[in-house]
Parts: C-alpha cells; structure tokens; sequence
DNA sequence: CATGTTCATCAGATAATCTTATCGTTACGA
DNA sequence: TCGTAACGATAAGATTATCTGATGAACATG
C-alpha cells in the first residue's frame, strides 16, 4: 500500500503550479532541500519521475501533470472539509478570501470591511483585487472562497446573488457643466477614454455605446487616471456611479446624468455551488448589498450638498 | 489555515468505520494511545467534537458523520494516486483486490490465480469472498479494485464485461440415475434444496423455477453442503456447471442435464467506471475468461471418462 | 463492591522532517 | 575557454511529530 503524506501532495502541488523548486520551497515557507526530498520520496514512492529537471527550468511529465491535476482536486477538498467545520459550528468566523474586481474594490472594499467587522469580530477578511477571469479562475480552483463582480458570471458551478445595480454618469472636461447630456449615438463622435482590456468595465461602456473597438490607444489602468485624463481635456469618460464620490472630489471635471434608461451595470456575489459556506456566504452578501445601499445613500446627500454650495 | 495530515485522516476514517478506538488502533496497526491522540489534535484543528464518547460505545456527531463521508472520498481519490502511478507505468505489477462470489471462487480461483501470477509474476493478488451486494459495495467504495459476479449488476458507476455461461445441472439422490429429467415445472413438486439467503445463485435457481418463497428452511452455506445433503436423500438441488467436478466427485449422487433451454447464468467482472487500472483490469478479464475456458473443457473431458468407466 | 472495559493522559523513545552547508551540473557572458 | 551565477541534489546534525507502554478515570456489570 503506497504511504503518500499530505504534505507530499503539498508540496508537489505548489512545485507543479510554480515549476521551480526555490519558489515552491518558499511557498511552502521551507527550504529547497526539503521540498527536493518529499518529491524525491514522492516520486520513489508512486515509483514514476513526476517532473523532469533539465537545466534551467523544471517540467513536469506526463504523468506528473495528470498526477497534478487529481492532487489539486484532492488538496481542494481536503481544505474544504475546515470551510466545513467552520460552516457546521455556523457562525461566521474564520478566513473569508474575497475577491472583488477593481472598478468596485477601492469604493466599497472600507465600507464592507468596516460593517463585516463590526458585525463578525472574529472573521478575518483577505481580500484579493483582481479582474473577473482571474477571480472567477480562483474561486473555481477554490483558491477564494467568493467573488464581487459584475453580473451575469454564467459559470455553471457558481452561484450568484445580486447585490445591487449601479448607473454609469458621463464626465466631462469642466467647461462642458452645463450643456446638454448626448445620448450613447454621439458619445461615439466623442473622444472616449476608457480602463486597459481586460477590465470588465471598459467592456460595458463600449457596449453602452454599442461601439467594437477604441480608435485611440489612451487606456487607462483605473478610473482615477481615466478621470484625471478627464481633468486634463484629453477628452470624456463614463464611471459607475458608486466611484463618483471618491474619484471626482478633488478633480476639476464636469458631472453628469444620462438620460433614461440610463446605461448601468448589476454587481453580484459569485461562490462555488458546493461550497460549504454557502449559508455564511449568502449572510455575507447581504451585509455587503447593506453596506452598498447605505454608500448610495451616502452619495446622494453628498450630491445634494454639492449642487446646493 | 487548518491543518490535517494523511494519518489523521486515515486514523479518523478507521475510527468512523469500526465504532471502536481500541480496535481502530488495532486496524491502523498503531496503539490506542497514538490514535486518540490524532483525533483529539483533529478535533482541535477542526474546531469540532467528532465524536461522542458514551460509556461502553463510540458514536459519530453529526458533523463527524458528515466529516467521515468527505474523509472516505478523499482517501478514495488518494488511494486511486497509486493505482493511477502503476496504470501510467502500463504494467500489471503490484497489489490487485479481486472479489467473488463463494459459487464460483473456490472452482474459478486455483486456476486463475496460477494462470494470473504465470503471466504477470509481479502481482499481488488479494482475494476476497462474498456475496454480491458486499462486493458491489467494497468495489464502490475503492476497497476493492475488481470483482467476478453473476451479470447484470445494473451499478452505473460499474464497468461489467461478460466473462461466460455456465448452465446449472440438476443432482438427484444415486437412485434416480437414467430416469427422466424433470423440467421447471415438475421440479416445484419436488423437495428443492437451495443456497441460504442472500446468494445470488439461491434466486437464479428458484427464478428458473419460477418459485416465489422456498417452503422449508433446509437452507445451506455452501454447494459442498448442498451436494452432501443430496447424497443424504433429502432433497434435490441445482449446482453450476462449474462445481459439478469438485462436489460431485466424492458423493454418491446423480447428475442430469435439463432440455434445452438449460437454465444458465452469465458470469462476469466489474470495476469502476473510474479505476485507473481500468486497462489492466480488461487485460485481466481475458486472463480470467480463458481460464474459465479451459476449465470447462477439462470438465468435459473428466465427465466423458466418468461416463465411459 | 469488586471487576473488566474503554478512552484519556503522561513520559520517554523512536521516526519523520527540517535546516544549514556543500556539491555537481549547466547556461551564459567576458 | 574560463569564471560566474542559477539551480537542484546530497549529507549531517537538529528539531518536531508521532509512537509505545504504563497508568488513570469513568462507567457498566455481575
């Protein structure tokens, strides 16, 4: 009967993902000796060569590869049976590993990490800011244990639960206060910036304005940028209302509000259907959906005082 | 981050198992004490009771019992990493569990063990016998790599491949030699002998009749038994073909063949869907098939020499 | 009330695993 | 061609995890 450990199966795991011996050692937070010696008794021990180590690079064979693969799933379900654990005691303690897209992140991440903690003092919040295909890769591969992101995800082994919807305003240079909103048709006679590819959000805008591809490469990598680039009259952009606050504050820049039906996005909740923190995790949401309301509310007063002064 | 080793793992799933700390111990070959230890650390590190310790008896919480189910999975798919290796490798080398049925283990298995470690010397049979519904459970469960049954098993998870028929025949005290063979329909009139519950053999030969309840508990354990209490002139019974060379040759009793169509049954191998070994496992299957072969044709063979003398 | 059974606890022994230091190989630039 | 740097393998000693055997505490049973 072969005698694999858990920390073989580790240790192997990290070596796979990393293909390099000194990095996995340090992933696994040992020393590269020690990593070299549970593979070498792995691979003595299931009597095949799981990775082939010619000069300058590790690769794994064939069969390591495969190996790899049911190893992950074993690892995954391994460290789910503590999600388990934690989700039969049902109460909401313990690591939470959330990921959020970074168009949401830096506007509602205070917020919610302010309410979960009030409300859960023993939770211990680890939040990942990514863009949706990483994420959603992470979350499958049980790596995060949920996800904020826009909706409809439409992965067959995730839930989602929306959190709220958000409209998207139009910023201008600060001359333009005043005149009249266009509609989506001649926006595309503007000049449009947008976030860097990959950033769902840049792909909703586009959409909005029903246009396939920018004619200027002027991307921007946050909303920040693309609002100072705003400032800078290099031309006009659209944010979702909830970074209104925090990004157009000290920018010199011209708000304003589309016409209905005005172009929006949903923001949802995604985790995995098997995930034994589903009941923990639907709690989650709705103090995030809370926490997103009370910031729309916040807004709101906000905007009145400014119109107002 | 929790966490669990291999043993606590292993350690758990005995103890889930047997009910019984002194002689999970016994099963994992450590000391009570080791064992205690592990799943004391595992409740610790799991944050949970596992299980209940009562006076005079062990019993699961309900969250171990749920915890166990997961645990039984993943030693599962671990166990299946060394299968895995050995199937990559594209030998049949090491351990293989094989399951059978005690109507033809004891006539298919001296010939099929000889012929199996004839052909590949570097395995490691381990033999089991039971009634079916244990084998098909064992085999679910990966405590068992294959096993030989009578077909169709109807398991979705099972591969079966037919092996051969084998027809039952029809032994009657020594002094009904060369009367007439009763057919299905005479034969409910007589004292029926038949296999206790639970053997698949018992229904196949009441199903031939068409017999619903036996009406006396006359019933044996084995076809040895069944044999010898036909000798005694307590009854009639059927036995396959295949036993009719062992049990017949020491006991004084009659042997006849029913009108065609004999009654019969198809004997063959299963294993998971899933198996790695699933190749070796239909390399083995042929093994077996042939030596079933040859075994019939050396019964024809004696019983045309018994004839004759 | 004595006895046997069962699981928990403890101390010392044993085995598994880690770290540090070092080696051998290979790639690459002077 | 040689020196250097990067990388993984190996070895020796230290550390940590785990085991055994003895013993204790709780409880049921005759």
């Amino acid at each position: 009967m072969i005698h694999l450990t858990m920390r073989q199966l580790r240790y192997f795991d990290a070596l796979a993902r990393l293909g390099h011996f000194g990095r996995a050692a340090e992933a696994c937070a040992i020393s590269q000796p020690a990593l070299s010696m549970q593979i070498k008794e792995m691979e003595d021990a299931l009597g095949g060569v799981l990775l082939e180590r010619n000069a300058r690079q590790v690769v794994l064979t064939r069969f390591g590869e495969q190996l790899a693969e049911r190893v992950r799933e074993i690892l995954r379900s391994v460290d789910e049976l503590g999600d388990f654990a934690r989700a039969s005691r049902d109460k909401l303690t313990g690591r939470l590993r959330l990921g959020m897209i970074p168009t949401v992140a830096p506007y509602l991440l205070p917020k919610v990490i302010g309410d979960l903690t009030r409300k859960h003092p023993e939770i211990d919040i680890h939040v990942r800011e990514s863009k949706t295909p990483k994420l959603i890769e992470e979350l499958v591969e049980g790596r995060l244990d949920a996800a904020i992101v826009a909706l409809p995800v439409s992965e067959p082994s995730l839930t989602e639960v929306a959190l709220f919807s958000e409209n998207f305003l139009l910023v201008r240079p600060p001359e333009y206060e005043g005149t009249a909103v266009p509609n989506s048709e001649s926006l595309r006679e503007m000049r449009l910036l947008l976030l860097e590819e990959g950033h769902c959000f840049r792909d909703q805008a586009l959409s909005f304005c029903n246009m396939q591809a920018p004619r200027e490469m002027l991307d921007a990598s946050s909303l920040s940028t693309l609002v100072q680039m705003v400032g800078a009259g290099m031309g006009v952009t659209l944010i979702p209302e909830m970074a209104v606050g925090v990004e157009t504050r000290s920018a010199s820049v011209s708000l304003a509000r589309f016409a209905e039906p005005q172009p929006q996005r949903s923001i949802g909740m995604v985790w995995r259907k098997t995930s034994p923190l589903a009941k923990q995790l639907m709690q989650i949401s709705e103090i995030v959906g809370g926490a997103a309301e009370s910031l729309r509310k916040q807004a709101a007063a906000g905007q009145g005082r400014k119109r107002r002064s």
